[in-house]
DNA sequence: TGCTGTGAAAGACTTCACAGCA
DNA sequence: TGCTGTGAAGTCTTTCACAGCA
């Protein structure tokens, strides 16, 4: 359900760039695709936000959504594991334009510590612990192989990480305290694989 | 469900690797974070695969699950958009490990139209009909900006492509054969702020 | 004994349908 | 009239608990 909630977002976001001022349930469930019961009892946790007759205020709405998931801050974010991926993502600007700045990347590679990406320099990872805890971040990317991605994960939470954008394809084990959000490519590939061999079937 | 039939696979393999030749569904269970029960119902569409007081055959088990999935051969990819995540995507390894081998790079920037990446070489979006027609390819993943992603896509879907991996953050509207499977990773990060926000507010 | 497979119960999520406000 | 907010119904998912096979 929360997950539904950025996507709100992102769709009021793209009305109101196009000088939407007002938006009712209805719409913004074509929006996304979904029914527009569903939309309003998604909005029910905002109670009484919508005004009957009319709809939602996009501007009231947007807010709203923003405070309930955190973002009514900017959030410094850090990068560890500046291979393929990782590069990628630093350069990135989707995240710069939701108010997420990687403030910082890490790697282990003498070979990669020292490399210019954009305004960033890439950092040793055996500085990590110190830099994280100086500048009191709290969100880290992950973006390491497979193989040491569970270690390195244990580092980054003993430095106070709280949260983790996790690529790497294992699952991680860590303390109740860190919240870890998965982002594995491939199943994402294989669930469509899935969905096209299915809906071929039906033909 | 289907969703988790991935992860089973990703877990069985690790252990494989591993040197293991049968599992129970509480193990497997433990290796995703859920339940023995969740297990062996997911389990259940493979009639009568496990074997009462043993656990599964993991070949075995591995083997329907690919199966099911339509991995059991390998499927041709090619690449739309060649910005910055799209020449990430084409060199993460993660995919040919897992029989999706990238075929050909699209881009309509003419700076990039020519550039080699590893053994490809990005070829003009003009040609993309022709190419994607002359192989017979059904699945791209699309990497382009949120701007162009709709129009893009209904290009793409014209010339025979079943299933788009998008990472472009907007709903892509598409007749129904076509599957489309989303990967946003601003919602993904912003999934991971509010779980980090709640986590603290329970301290 | 140690496990699977599975009905039945519980729980979570979605849709329906409509009273009521602007 | 055109919309929201929301109980009630319906559906889909997960967990429980245990019979039965190796």
């Amino acid at each position: 359900m929360i997950a539904r909630l950025s996507r709100y977002l992102r769709g009021l976001e793209g009305a109101m760039a196009d000088g939407t001022q007002t938006i009712n349930s209805k719409l913004l469930g074509e929006l996304l695709g979904i029914s527009d019961s569903q939309v309003r009892k998604d909005f029910a946790m905002f109670n009484r936000l919508g005004h009957p007759g009319i709809g939602y205020r996009c501007e009231d709405l947007a807010s709203v959504i923003r405070e309930t998931l955190g973002m009514n801050r900017s959030w410094r974010v850090v990068m560890v594991g500046c291979g393929n991926l990782g590069q990628a993502l630093i350069g990135y600007q989707g995240f710069r334009q939701r108010g997420m700045k990687i403030d910082t990347a890490f790697d282990q590679d003498p070979q990669l510590v020292g490399k210019k990406l954009g305004d960033l320099t890439i950092d040793h990872f055996d500085n990590f612990a110190a830099v994280v805890e100086a500048k009191g971040i709290r969100l880290a990317i992950l973006a390491v192989p497979a193989s040491i991605a569970q270690n390195t994960a244990e580092t980054m939470a003993k430095s106070g990480i709280l949260g983790i954008l996790n690529f790497a394809p294992v699952n991680l084990n860590l303390p109740s305290s860190v919240s870890v959000a998965n982002v594995d490519l491939t199943i994402e590939l294989e669930q469509l694989v899935f969905a096209v061999v299915q809906n071929r079937q039906l033909e």
